[in-house]
DNA sequence: TGTACATCAGTGAACGCGCGTTCACTGATGTAC
DNA sequence: TGTACATCAGTGAACGCGCGTTCACTGATGTAC
């Protein structure tokens, strides 16, 4: 098991954080300890600490990774070279499945990890702030991307607005419908269908 | 300190309340001990158990007793015996301020607690989804009485999906603005500042 | 009115448990000769 | 090529701590006589 190469070390690292990265998103950063965690990795929890320097740390790369991975999917809207080529509409329409909903262990960070961010520490908070940048600046490109598709000009500004405003509306809506899941199954849908009929009518 | 009215004893209960309300909505439920909330209510510890059967039973109390507080500032826009009563852009824009972000204690507890409804039991999630229906019938209300006041009928379907589209936006851009507040104080304005605009233009 | 007693809200020690983190140890591997 | 040694990722017991909850106890108060 030990002196193991650096190939080696980055990926029982990306172990640790495969591992972490659901269960965070669908219990918060304090719903799973080290221990259970390092179990569920295959490994016992002592050698956490030869890849990171605190469970906090952990988070970080957790935040980062799974924005990654959430931001590569935007990205798919504005690839030129994909025919089939979701159009932003079609992308946060499939955001607000109630697919989406009842997996939050694989979803998107920013709804997932909103409330997580707010109350951790500032290295957390920074990862998580990047994340929703990442995708106010995907939305702005998809945006534009389309209205050039439509030989229509748009005002960066005026994106940006909608960029921002379509964020807070889909993590909005899907927060809620989470938090109302079980409890009110017909009003958690309702929630979802109400705000996608609204994406169609908008974008 | 023994053999207590019906009404000390529900002073005594109200104290808990009061002194769990606002660590509740600031911190999360799991963000502060039974300990450390009965000795912010100058108790000790022991004596919870003779107000609530456990912690769960009284965060659902907490939710209960923030959403009635809430709603009940909701209900000024509906308050037809009010001359100055605000309308129900004022109360959204108002919601969307800094310094509602920057005082979740005593905030909305739909954005508050939005996360910790989804990953507790169906006790306090029924009781969050109660608070969030209120928050629903409260807009239907006020958009119905502000149509009426310019003698327009308004669809009740319709209304229903703008205020259920209203409340996805404000408890989304809140949730958001306050996950990056620390790190990012120009974006986290700017998510309020965007959507307080677009209710402005909308409302 | 005065006295004995029952009540029970509140006290504070204690319960078992899981947490994040530390650390002496292990043993498979890379390196030096 | 063979051998001795250094390295260090991973192990698992242990650390102090705070958690939710329980419980024997206390003493001020209401009630019965």
């Amino acid at each position: 098991m030990p002196r193991i190469s650096d190939q080696d070390m980055a990926q029982t690292r990306q172990r640790i954080v495969d591992a972490a990265s659901p269960r965070f998103r669908a219990d918060g950063i304090d719903g799973i300890g080290i221990a259970a965690l390092m179990k569920s990795a295959g490994m016992t929890h002592g050698g956490f600490y030869n890849h990171f320097a605190s469970k906090d740390a952990l988070a970080v790369a957790v935040c980062e990774d799974a924005f990654a991975a959430s931001l590569a999917t935007l990205a798919r809207t504005v690839d030129e070279t994909d025919p089939d080529r979701p159009s932003l509409a079609e992308t946060l329409t499939g955001y607000l499945s109630p697919e989406h909903r009842d997996r939050p262990d694989g979803g998107c960070p920013s709804a997932a990890l909103v409330s997580d961010a707010g109350r951790h520490g500032p290295a957390i908070q920074a990862a998580y702030a990047r994340g929703v940048r990442g995708y106010i600046e995907g939305f702005d490109a998809a945006q534009q991307l389309e209205a050039s598709g439509r030989g229509e000009a748009l005002d960066p500004e005026e994106a940006r607005r909608r960029s921002i405003a379509l964020l807070s509306e889909i993590v909005g809506a899907m927060v809620l419908s989470r938090a109302i899941r079980l409890v009110d199954p017909d009003l958690s849908d309702e929630i979802l269908a109400v705000n996608r009929r609204r994406l169609e009518q908008e974008c």
